[in-house]
DNA sequence: TGCAAAATAGAACGATCGTTCGTTTTATTT
DNA sequence: AAATAAAACGAACGATCGTTCTATTTTGCA
């Protein structure tokens, strides 16, 4: 008495990616880990993340978490492929609509500042990551200054860019005025998170302007 | 070891602070131990020092360091008072033989750059701090982060002073100011120690120029 | 519906952590 | 030199770490 098949096969458990992938329930939880994960890493930072609080938080053994990275280290650099993608989505993409030149600068760094405003309560992977793996080389290193490289250099085209389309003086250091611009992010992360310091995102703005006004902006 | 001759007792084994304090057996050791501890906890954090490693550093039984601070806290807070104490050996006081003015803020600046140098190798205890006790409230936090206050009162110190001085313009920020430069030696330490982006200090000395010139150096 | 494969659980491992305790050695004072 | 105080040791504690193993459950496809 077997139940007639549907011609299209009824499947029980997948469920989609934003991409329209199907994930099976590995990846699922899998990809549910790493969100969890990046959530205590953001906290804690990359090294203080422990698989066993990962494993009460996700509510499950932690053999269990374990069995779907096969080494911490391998955890680790899951998460920061996450964050990767993240920062990449919310900051770098949205500043492609803009034409190249000074309007899609302006929108990188706004972007960028509104993630460090965000991050003033939640933690920056890449500032936390840099100091804990300064000295410690290994892969999990290799992703996070490779990672960090990516936004870097995507920045500094930015500003060659804005250069290109006369929006900046003709002598503008580009690597220069990309050095001070991370300045600012970083003061913001130090100055707003650790210490506390009311004012700081103005102080960045503000900090962006005098840059601009420096490097010969043509508004 | 100098011996102290006292008129009608001789002691034995007793030796001197820079101070001239007398120390005992039991201070030198703590002392030396903090050295050691300043060691490991700039080059791995505050958080990765532990008392085992420090134990085989200084050749002794973990007990036997323990028992001078009591609580790994008690030991992370001394590295923390002797590295401000290093810090403004260093940094502050040498720049205070400097006229008020333009001439102490750059002093300032110099010194505090050329500690940062040095640290791209050694690490830098108030930027890895900052990241680790980002928000984990607790004794430790707040020794580190009342140091760093300290020390960035100081540098906007200088700046109100400058401005004082008619070294500055007069409608020149001075919280402004500190922050970029601030700013300046995060990304210093950040590119260089991270990254090792070749040429960040001379970068970081090219932002100080342009900052000086941005807030109206009369040179 | 049945069966293989994948996913999870559970227990145990060796290592390291900060800390405690009692003992022994060393330093200082009487 | 004897008495006392300070310092250092060594072993053990409970906790947590990443990891390994085997058993059990869940899942997905035939």
């Amino acid at each position: 008495m077997a139940v007639v098949e549907l011609p299209a096969k009824t499947v029980r458990t997948v469920s989609h990616q934003p991409g329209g992938a199907v994930m099976h329930k590995g990846q699922q939880t899998k990809s549910a880990i790493v969100d969890a994960a990046l959530g205590l890493a953001t906290q804690i930072g990359l090294e203080g993340l422990s698989i066993g609080a990962l494993a009460e938080v996700m509510r499950m053994s932690k053999s269990g978490v374990f069995a779907h990275f096969g080494s911490r280290e391998e955890l680790q650099i899951s998460v920061i492929r996450e964050y990767h993608a993240r920062f990449e989505e919310e900051v770098f993409y949205p500043a492609l609509e803009k034409p190249k030149g000074m309007s899609r600068l302006k929108a990188l760094f706004q972007n960028w500042m509104n993630r460090t405003s965000v991050e003033i309560d939640s933690g920056c992977l890449y500032i936390s990551g840099a100091v804990e793996f300064d000295d410690r080389p290994g892969p999990v290193r290799d992703a996070l200054a490779g990672s960090v490289q990516t936004w870097l250099a995507a920045m500094y085209r930015a500003v060659v860019q804005a250069k290109e389309a006369g929006h900046l003086a003709q002598d503008a250091d580009e690597h220069q005025m990309a050095f001070e611009i991370h300045g600012l992010i970083l003061a913001l992360h130090y100055e707003a998170r650790f210490l506390k310091t009311p004012g700081s995102v103005n102080r960045a703005n503000t900090g962006f302007t005098n840059i601009l006004a420096r490097y010969g902006s043509v508004k």
